[in-house]
DNA sequence: CTCTTTTCAGGAATGATTATTGATCGAGAA
DNA sequence: TTCTCGATCAATAATCATTCCTGAAAAGAG
């Protein structure tokens, strides 16, 4: 999808490089299915390059989230959760498990005006967290 | 508008009761206008009362919004924001000075249905997380 | 190759929050 | 009222995610 020499190119607009910490974070964060947190992408570059420490999957992550190569999301009691799809999306977290999956359909451009309409504030973010227990959970009892 | 007796009915009802602690963060609550942090409230309960501890309010307040009292929101880069309204409504907070304050006339019933229309999991909140500049902050700048 | 700048690893520091523990309070029984 | 037992409290230690700091290593520029 979105090939080094791209990445290579928005870290450089911003005067960065592509270092092979950045490169393997990134790796990292395609591989793994979910939503991983920090601390999940650490221990999955750890496993090719032991060396790497926590604070430079930090700097990496804050990094590459600034050039937009990937973005991050909040959701409260769990620690950031970090994404390579930019392109707005919404996603639902399971409470029991920490899952992270996406929710197809949602708009919300209507609301977003609501929003604009209602406040002095200049709005700067209008995000959805939701939160549900998935399928398996649910089983799970 | 929910005059003690309310409260110790509700405190009641979990096996808690109404302490003098308990009322103190309460009142310091109501008296502030914003939507205060742990931090906040427990600088407001000290005056009257100097021998509470931070963990105390912290206690207190995860009692209060068990029962139904008051409720916390939490906006990634700041410490959790405690409320008395409890009717559902909206916020927004300023990137730059931290208030929180209401947005009117945002109802997101439609969106509600979409998610749940959406998604396998069993949703159990959709809440919006909105943030901002407000109308100070623009004045300087 | 040498100088300069950026990046890194390792570990210490921070800030919010929770857990622990022994002391204290308070509602009801005697 | 006095006693008793569980709930609550104050103080402090511990935890968790994240950031900051420092000296070393790497990557470009000249």
């Amino acid at each position: 999808m979105a090939p080094d020499q791209d990445v290579r190119e928005k870290l450089r607009l911003s005067g960065y490089t592509l270092t092979s910490q950045r490169r393997a974070v990134l790796e990292a964060l395609e591989e793994s299915s979910g939503h991983p947190s920090a601390e999940d992408v650490y221990l999955l570059v750890k496993k090719r390059n032991p060396r790497v420490a926590l604070g430079t999957v930090y700097q990496a992550l804050s990094v590459l989230e600034e050039v937009g190569v990937i973005e991050s999301k909040r959701w409260s009691e769990s620690p950031t959760r970090y994404d390579v799809n930019t392109v707005p999306h919404t996603d639902i977290r399971c409470v029991r498990c920490g899952a992270v999956d996406e929710v197809p359909n949602v708009e919300y451009g209507e609301l977003d005006e609501t929003v604009h309409a209602n406040t002095p504030y200049r709005v700067t973010s209008v995000s959805l967290m939701i939160e549900g227990v998935c399928p398996g959970c649910q089983k799970a009892g």
